[in-house]
Formats: structure tokens, C-alpha cells, sequence
DNA sequence: AATTATTTGTCCGTATGTATG
DNA sequence: CCATACATACGGACAAATAAT
């Protein structure tokens, strides 16, 4: 396992804070050698510190004035680090994962179309074994979720568009870090919901897949759009519960 | 202006010799004393851009082993200044913007009617005075340019969702950026291609603006498609036509 | 309009940590 | 397990910018 960096856990504590409220926009922070005192680390690691998060638009450093703080319209929040800051939000964290959902809504249908029309022979065959892998993964929910991830992956990558790639590889981290640091897990709650939700899954993930292989991109993006719309009713109706 | 620090000089000179290949994926990079020689500064503002690439997911530092260039796949695309690297590479820029559409068609079309669905009245009436700065600078190319710009974003941010905003945001300013580097550029073959296309456009837009404002979000969608499909169009007309 | 004070930005000598062979 | 080579971390000094006086 990678061991984090000293700058990087204070990119972290002090990124945190910020989601968080604890230091809000237009807020002035301590400056280098105080801030490097508080958190017992040298000024060298606070300034790469205080770089990392003015390279994500948190914060922006000026000489004589201080470092503030950035409105937030200015964040980079298409960043992993940011994006798990605010899953770990409570005031944050639903609202999160429904733009998240409404983003996804917009590309990965697109995506399965792109991939319909344009995987190579190659992409088709990966694009198949990870489908057979969650055939076999229907009783495993840890192991579903990690094959339904590649699944997705694997189409994809077969966009041949690496900007959509890259997005949508980052969304679906984000949906993952979201997961995590839900309480009412969503499993849990499907389960309530539906008597036998699996096999149902398992068959919208193979409409999509007969789509992808056979390159209908119509039927491809439809069957995505519906498999995203069911997501969201469930979101929906979890976060509505907790009240 | 603000100038830029001596770390963002360097961030900007490496990442684009690893954009256009002059360092490769797999490939080592001279350790930390031998870089700052090279570059002419300190120990210090070589590890801040290290740090920065290293924020990009384009390199990764490994104690001992040194740093490496990774995979191309695990760049993070979604960053003004990798966008800006790949919008000055000869290599890669047109299949860059072409990707950058096709996100667009994903996104935009759902965000106009998402706005059309939540926009308040405040949010209203800045997509409002956005329009008529359209209408009022028809004859001047790079004052429209801006106000086309300012239209978009005001559409945009009446989504009420961050994620898309800022998604959105940014791919225009690569589109901005796009254009910048384009030397054939997409004005002047707009108006090789049509006699007035100017008053056309302004149409198109005035379409999306009575759509969202009546809070049609299903025509707002229709129009946006319409519009970034024809923006399509003439980018593949200009790419086709250099050879 | 000039001076000063405060804070970030830069430099470098040195020490420590860590993975590789 | 040791030696080596590299990134990582420390801290004191100075430079540059700019808000306040």
C-alpha cells in the first residue's frame, strides 16, 4: 500500500475543514509558519500543502494579503481528493451523489452508444468477460461491485473518446467513495425494496451488453438511460426515508 | 495580470514536453538536483511542480526508484492547464476538440433543460441580459465570442448542480482555448461556408433562450442538440478540409 | 508619494526515510 | 542485512510584492 505523504495529510485535514464549513469562502487562513506550528510539520511541506489545494482552486496565496479562501463555484470538484472530502460531508454528501447521478445521466448513455458503434473486436471480448464475471458475482455483493465497476470500464473505454473515458472513470470513483461513506447503505435498501433485485439487475446489464456487442447504439443508450433513471429512483427514495 | 509563479513556469515546460512526447509514458525523469539545474532553480520550486504534475496523475514520484511518466489513461484531462498543453500539440489537438464536443452533446443539452426546469427568477433574468448582449454585438466577432460565452454560463449555473457547472465551465474554457491554437481558424470558415450565418446562429440562441425561460426543458434539450450538433459539423468540415 | 511592515516566494545546506539490488 | 540512490523533510536566510501608514 502507497503511504501518504505528509503534505498530502494536510491537504486533506485542512481540505476537510474547509468543505465542511469550518473555514468558509472569502476567510483569510494563518499564515505559512503559524499554519506549519498547528499542524507540526516544517513550512516546506505547509507550502506544498497550501499548493495542492491551490492547484484544486480551494484556495488562492497572495503575498503581503495572506492566503484566502475561494467562493465555492471555483472549486475543482472533479478531483478524487475533493470529492471524497465532500462524501464525507453530512451536509454535503446527498446532493452530491444525485449531481453526480444527473452528470451520469447525461454521458454514460452516450458513452454505451460510442462504445456500440466503435469497439474493436478486442474491446468486445474484454467488454464480454466482464459481463460472464458478473454473471458469476450475483451472490457476492462485494465481488458484484467491483466486477459491475469493470463492467462499466470496460465500456467505457471503448468510447475511444479518453476525455469522456477519464470523466466517467472519475465519476464512477466518486459514486464509489459516495457508497462508502453512506450510512443507509444502498444495498440494504434495495433489498428492502425489491424481493429479488439481483436477477433483475443482472438482466437490464445484459440487454445493455447484447446491445454494446451487437453495436446498437439506440438501444444501447436507451437501456443505459433506464438502467441510470432506476438508479436514481432508488437514491431518491433512500435519502427521502432518513427523514 | 497575474503572474505566474516559477513552479507553474516549470509545471507548464515538462507537461508539455510529456504531452507532445518528448518524454514518454514508462519513461524516468532525472532526479530532483539534476531538473533543478537543468531548469535554473531551486531544489525547492522543482518539487512544487513536481508535485503539481504529480496532482495530475502525469507522473509519480517513487522513493529511490525515482519519478516516472505514467500511462496516458491515468491523466487527468479535466485541468485548464493539461487542456491547454494538448490544445497547443499538433498532435493532438484535433481529435481533442472532437472529443470535447461529443462531452458536450452528453451534457449541455441535459443541463438547458435541467435550467429550463430550475431556474429562478433572478437566474432568469441574468440569461435575459445575457441574450441581449447577443443581439447587440452581432457585428463584432470577439465581443459575441464573449457574450456567447457569458450566455452559456448563465444557462449553466442555473442547473443548481455544481458538479455539471463546473463541468461545464470548464470544457468551454477548452473550447476557448481550442479555438485560440486553431490556425485554420472556425470564424473565418463559418464564413466561407454561409452567407449570413451570423443572424442564423442568433436565432438558434434565441430559440434555446425563449425555451428556457418558458421553462420548456424539452425543447431547451431539442434546440441545444440542434446547435452543438451543427457547432460539430463545421469542425469536421474545418479538420477534413486541411488535407 | 514614499516608507515600512507583513506575508508569500525562493534558495540552499543538511538530515531522514525508503525501496532496490 | 547492508549499501546505495533517490525522494522526502527540516529550518534559517533572503527576495519580492503589496497593504497600511
Amino acid at each position: 500500500m502507497r503511504v501518504k505523504s505528509r503534505s498530502e495529510e494536510v491537504v486533506n485535514a485542512i481540505g476537510k475543514d474547509i468543505v465542511n464549513g469550518v473555514i468558509s469562502p472569502g476567510e483569510r487562513l494563518p499564515k505559512v509558519e503559524e499554519l506549519s506550528e498547528d499542524y507540526g510539520v516544517s513550512r516546506t511541506v505547509m507550502r506544498e500543502a497550501l499548493q495542492g489545494l491551490a492547484a484544486r482552486k480551494i484556495i488562492r496565496a497572495n503575498q503581503r494579503s495572506g492566503t484566502v479562501v475561494l467562493p465555492r463555484d471555483e472549486w475543482q470538484l472533479w478531483d478524487l481528493s475533493v470529492m471524497s472530502w465532500i462524501s464525507e460531508s453530512e451536509q454535503r454528501k446527498d446532493k452530491f451523489l444525485l449531481d453526480l447521478t444527473e452528470v451520469r445521466l447525461g454521458l454514460e448513455p452516450d458513452a454505451a452508444a460510442l462504445a456500440a458503434k466503435h469497439a474493436t473486436e478486442e474491446e468486445k471480448a474484454r467488454i464480454t468477460a466482464c459481463f460472464e464475471r458478473l454473471e458469476q458475482t450475483l451472490d457476492d455483493p462485494k465481488a458484484w461491485a467491483a466486477a459491475d465497476f469493470d463492467f462499466h470500464l470496460s465500456i467505457i473505454e471503448a468510447t475511444h473518446n479518453q476525455l469522456m473515458a477519464g470523466l466517467l472513470k472519475l465519476l464512477h470513483k466518486g459514486l464509489i467513495l459516495s457508497r462508502e461513506k453512506t450510512v443507509t447503505s444502498l444495498n440494504e435498501h434495495t433489498e428492502l425494496q425489491q424481493e429479488n433485485p439481483t436477477t433483475e439487475i443482472l438482466n437490464r446489464h445484459r440487454n445493455l451488453y447484447e446491445a454494446v456487442i451487437s453495436g446498437d447504439a439506440d438501444r444501447a443508450k436507451a437501456v443505459m438511460t433506464d438502467m441510470i433513471l432506476r438508479v436514481r429512483q432508488l437514491i431518491e427514495a433512500s435519502q427521502q426515508q432518513q427523514f
